[in-house]
Formats: structure tokens, C-alpha cells, sequence
DNA sequence: ATTCGATATATCGAAACGATAGGTTAAATG
DNA sequence: CATTTAACCTATCGTTTCGATATATCGAAT
């Protein structure tokens, strides 16, 4: 979940951990953002992984891990990063992330694996889902769409099955709930009409026009 | 988080684990029920620490822990328990568990508690806030609605603030965001509506109709 | 007859959270 | 000017929760 929030960041820009949280808290709504408790331990992780290249950058300065490298990162990032990971003393320093080739591929599996049907993980998937292939976002919304319908209707039966023993609160919770996944479905139904408006039965090739 | 679900459903009527599952899956939707994973292990917290009294119960009968009791579960629910908890061989055994006084009384503390502000919880509190005090309820309707409206402001801003770096699809999912939050406030204005109509304004320290 | 799905309890490792701690710098406030 | 406050930045700890898995009984359909 928090691979997927990350490494869909730092596809568009490298960042550092506190940067990450700001923008991530941007796209999801302070609600549902991530906590440092998971953020700190998952770059570590996707460090440790391959998924990601870090450079400890002065304060100031704008340098980013892509800079000092002429081409990919896994072999410069890495001498750089072996040459001397420590705190400059005396300033506040920054640890900034790039993603790597791996991260890129791992990226594009995230998004694409039809398990983590929670909505914080389908969130994300959309946020990034440009860096897929088009079937693979309009298999997302789709699964994503059919995910919902089932919980609605669940609900619906719910709400019948038990309206003796449910008070008015229990009831206005759960009606609330269908009606919030009726909207969420119509919302799901206009991005699905947008996405075969834009990719009409084919192309398989670079995708163009969006960027 | 949890013990809240738990207990807000054991004070309505006694029940097992797995019944349990099934009426919290009625409540909070199939899309954010809870797991096994974490409902046993809170059964098991919840009777070790005296909020709930569980007895074996044989298929087939109806038998639960309130039956054989003439009050209070503390005195002859203990003696019950410890009579004998053992499965009867050869047959299906239910383990149902009943609410203490001491539970109900954390009842009423887990949904008056001003923490724990995330959706899942709020959603719990208002099921069963009917075990609570109006003033309660209505102050945990305004607190929801605060945080929202929080919120609603950050989100909007955020779309403002970052609107060249986003694309669409980020852009699509932020603006459901806003919406989303902006029906659930006008819900919980309806909720707090209705909440004012019933307990007109004995409320000592005064606190205004703010919206 | 046997497979299949629902009922029922339980545990394990991994993931995520909330609180907390540590430190630097810019801005506002008295 | 001095001091406090707020924001920036990284990190860890203990707890809660999840998802997968194990085990077993039972009724119903194949």
C-alpha cells in the first residue's frame, strides 16, 4: 500500500520523506494519509529492496539523486551513495529519494494486481495509474467498479434483513453508506466513459495525447 | 477501535465470534468490516479484562450467557465460567459472550473519548451512540463534523495549490474527495438537525448553533 | 458418496498507526 | 532584542489490525 504511495511519487519528481508526506497527504486528504511510522520504514525497505536510490543532500541546495549521475541510477547512485552516507555537521540535511528502474516496474505491477481491493489502495492506484498501460487502468476502474456494486447491494439486503433490529442511528449510518457507493459508482462510470472515449478498442503502442 | 464494536454490539444482544463478524459486516459494510485476525484476539483482551463473560454453548441450543443468570453477569457468570469451559465432544460448539457492567461502562467511554477521529471509529461511535448521553452524541456529531470541514478546506486548496502538477486522474480523485466530504457534512447537518429537535437546549455550558 | 460452501474458533507474520524523541531553522511575538 | 512558537526533517517503539492460513463440524447439492 505504502510502496505503491511512494513509488508513485517519486516517478514524477525525487523527494524526501517529509516532501513524500505533504504530497501524499495532498492526493489522499489529511483523513487518510500516512503516518511517519510507516513512511520512514517503508523507504528503508524499498532502499534496502533496489526500488529506490537515496542521497543525503545539504540544506539549501536543490541537488537531487538524478543530478550527479549521467544515466540510470543503480550504478551511480549506488558509488554515491556507498561513498559517504553521513549528516553534514552543523546543517540540516535532507535525505532525497529516486526511484529506480526496478521501482518503475515495480510501480506498474502494484497498480496492476488485481488483490488490495481496499479504497486507500484503489485511491492510489488511480492517482498513478498513468504510468500503466491503458487496459490495465480500465481493468482498475472496472474491478473497482464491480467491487462496489457487490457492497451495495450487500448493504441494500442488510438494511432489510435487519430493520427491526436496527435503531435510527444504525439506519442512517447504512443508508449513508449506499448512498455514498451509489455516487461513488456513478463517479467510477464517468471515468470509465472517459477512459474508452480516449482509448476506443486498441493501442497498445505509446500512449500520447494526456501529458 | 474494536473493543467499541464489540462491545456495542454485545449490549444489544449476546453473541459469538462469529456472529459477531456477520452483524459488524451489516453495520460498516462488507469494505470495512474487521478481521478475524484481530476480533478473536479482542474477545480475548476484552474477557481477560472483565468487560465481557463468555460460555461455552453446544449446537443447537439457544442457551446464552444471561440465561442461567437470575442479575448482574459478574457474580454467576464468573462461577459459570469456571465451572467447566471445555468443548462438548462430538459436536459443534459456539463460545457466546455476554457484556459486564464494567463493559457497558467502557461502552459509554470509548464513544465520548474525543480521540480516535478516523472514519471507521466515527462510524462505530454514532452506531451505538444511543448508550450514551444526548449531549454525547450531539458533541461527537459536531466534532465529525469539524474534522470535516477541515478537511474540505485543506482539499480544496490542495487542488489550488498543486493544480499544474496533477494530472486527471489525480485531479478526478481529489475532486471526489471534496465532494464526498461536502455530503457528508450536509449528512451530518441533517443528523445534528434532528439530534437539536429532540433535546431542545438543556445543555449547561453553552455552545451555540455555530453553523 | 463425496465434494462444496457455510459455520465456527484460533494463531502467525507483516503492515500500518499513533506517540514520541531528537534536532535545525525561520518567523512572530513580547 | 530575546524568546518562544511553528515549521521542517528523520527516526524508532509499542500496539493494533490485517490477510493468510490451519482445523474441524455440518448441511446440501452433485
Amino acid at each position: 500500500m505504502i510502496d505503491l504511495a511512494v513509488l508513485g511519487l517519486l516517478s514524477e519528481s525525487d523527494l524526501h520523506g517529509y516532501e513524500l508526506k505533504k504530497r501524499l497527504r495532498e492526493i489522499m486528504g489529511p483523513l487518510s494519509s500516512v503516518s511517519f511510522g510507516s513512511l520512514y520504514p517503508a523507504l528503508a525497505r524499498l532502499e534496502r529492496d533496489g526500488h529506490v536510490a537515496a542521497v543525503i543532500v545539504p540544506d539549501g541546495q536543490h541537488v537531487s539523486p538524478n543530478i550527479p549521475m549521467t544515466g540510470s541510477l543503480s550504478g551511480e547512485a549506488a558509488a554515491f551513495r556507498a561513498s559517504r552516507i553521513r549528516s553534514v555537521r552543523g546543517s540540516r540535511n535532507k535525505k532525497v529519494y529516486a526511484i529506480s528502474e526496478a521501482g518503475r516496474l515495480k510501480l506498474a505491477e502494484l497498480i496492476s494486481e488485481p488483490s488490495s481491493t481496499d479504497e486507500r489502495s484503489f485511491n492510489l492506484k488511480l492517482a498513478f495509474c498513468r504510468w500503466t498501460e491503458p487496459d490495465a487502468r480500465l481493468n482498475l476502474l472496472q474491478r473497482r467498479r464491480a467491487t462496489l456494486v457487490e457492497s451495495l447491494g450487500e448493504g441494500r439486503r442488510s438494511i432489510v434483513a435487519s430493520s427491526e433490529r436496527i435503531d435510527r442511528y444504525m439506519r442512517s449510518l447504512m443508508e449513508h453508506h449506499t448512498e455514498s457507493a451509489e455516487r461513488d459508482i456513478a463517479w467510477l462510470d464517468r471515468l470509465i466513459a472517459a477512459e474508452l472515449a480516449v482509448v476506443p478498442m486498441e493501442s497498445q503502442t505509446n500512449e500520447g495525447a494526456s501529458s
